[in-house]
DNA sequence: GATTATATATAGGTGACCGATATATCGCTG
DNA sequence: CAGCGATATATCGGTCACCTATATATAATC
């Protein structure tokens, strides 16, 4: 993420990664963090002055719900998502898998495409 | 791309479409804009403000370079990929590949992958 | 008892993108 | 031929998403 390209990349797609996985199931904020990064191989470590402002936001707009768990010593603040919060999803991934296709079809025939864009970790 | 979800999401590809277009075949700015508009279905339209300080800064950089056609009345400035901005497509383009193979891997199983992602229209 | 990892939070700076605006030529239409 | 829309390039300045830096506090490790 030092490099401002892969940086800027990340610009339109936060919303989406937090939301989807949220999706999987509830999370409180580091659990979050710690999931993309390894989901992503480390590839995407969001720093915590972007995940949590990031959090309240969409908790904000509603796509989102919190609450505190102060039952152990750490106090965490657990997410999942609203029921509007699925939809937006939906809406979002909808249109993210219209726009890669876009560049996608820009790229192809110009730049040749690695034979396999996904390795198969596991989520 | 009145969506400010949408627009976002054009940030961090926005070299990578230009210079993959540009490596296509050398073209002016306002052709270029076409070109993505058309290749987009009229998803992506470059405004101005943002296509031509974009050219500037990719010559600024030294992926591309231009040439001034003034042989017809309308004045036309020419761009054209360099050999260092052909390695910079690539690097930018696997870069890019793998970004969005890793989003791909967080939204897949959690939001049903459309069939055709691609539509096959004409480049 | 010092350091590292966990856990959340916010203020302020940076910089990419774009709306607005400017300039000029060309082709069409009334 | 005046006016308008499309063509063609350019820049200034505003906006706003993201992140660095900083703060606070607990738990574990050394």
């Amino acid at each position: 993420m030092t490099d401002r390209f892969e940086r800027d990349l990340l610009r339109g797609s936060l919303d989406l990664m937090v939301l989807s996985v949220l999706a999987e199931e509830p999370r409180y904020g580091y659990a979050l963090q710690q999931k993309i990064r390894e989901s992503s191989q480390d590839q995407i470590q969001l720093p915590a002055g972007t995940l949590y402002p990031l959090l309240h936001k969409l908790e904000n707009e509603g796509w989102i719900r919190s609450s505190w768990d102060e039952s152990t010593g750490r106090k965490r603040k657990w997410y999942e998502l609203t029921k509007s919060g699925k939809k937006r999803l939906e809406t979002q991934a909808s249109q993210w898998h219209r726009y890669v296709g876009t560049i996608r079809g820009l790229l192809d025939g110009i730049v040749p495409e690695p034979k396999a864009t996904r390795q198969g970790w596991n989520l």
